[in-house]
DNA sequence: AAAAGATACCTAATTTTCTTATGTATATAA
DNA sequence: TTATATACATAAGAAAATTAGGTATCTTTT
């Protein structure tokens, strides 16, 4: 993931956030999409990624569906039930570590700003 | 870290940060200093805090000066002037890569909203 | 008086999550 | 034809945490 080792541990929930926006994604996709968003900032390895879609998988999170496109193999994930749960989760979880971030390293902060 | 498995690596920064305003405190104090700005929410392990502080020392930027106590033995760390350089590069790192999640998180969000 | 909890330090084994490197394969641009 | 982009994957190693243990003193509760 870039060149950050700081805030490791986010990235099961960039997956999920961009899967319940997307319907479904291929690998690849995720990582330009963050490349994308983030002006090249953050970059998701795949040797990241894919054992991150995997792990997902696995915990029944995440379903596949393999896609072929012009001669080239696209393996499609998206959310399963309890995936979209998970999401809700995730999230405030993330956003709530955020604010306690800023809490700790910003006594001027209050909710509401960044 | 207590139960917040997301966003590791942030520790060093908190060290960094929390020392820069108190000029030196000692292990036991941060702990409870970050547990009191954050409510209880977050909480650092010995088995986290301990490691790091003797990593940032071994790296030059913390020194520790030992204090006797009521009979109990604090040692205090302080920053060096690698260690303040260290804060501001931390900080800038932590607050852009907060960012960059807020960015492929929340579309809607602009800087200066959180 | 004894037990429990708070204060204060520490380390070792294990787990999680990443980086780096490598491998396979096709299509396109230089 | 060589490099780059697309697309998947895994394995070795590093980094940073968790969990669990250890030592010791002081204070509060039972």
């Amino acid at each position: 993931m870039s060149n950050n080792n700081l805030i490791k541990g986010s990235l099961q929930t960039i997956i999920l956030k961009l899967l319940e926006e997307n319907e479904k994604m291929y690998g690849y996709e995720i990582t330009q999409r963050v490349k994308e968003l983030t002006e090249g900032e953050i970059k998701i390895t795949e040797g990241a990624l894919y054992p991150a879609l995997h792990k997902l998988e696995a915990e029944g999170m995440l379903t596949t569906e393999i896609q072929q496109v012009d001669n080239r193999v696209r393996k499609y994930y998206s959310l399963t039930k309890d995936g979209h749960r998970e999401v809700s989760a995730k999230m405030s979880e993330l956003q709530s570590f955020v604010g306690n971030l800023q809490r700790i390293l910003d006594p001027e902060w209050k909710p509401g700003l960044i």
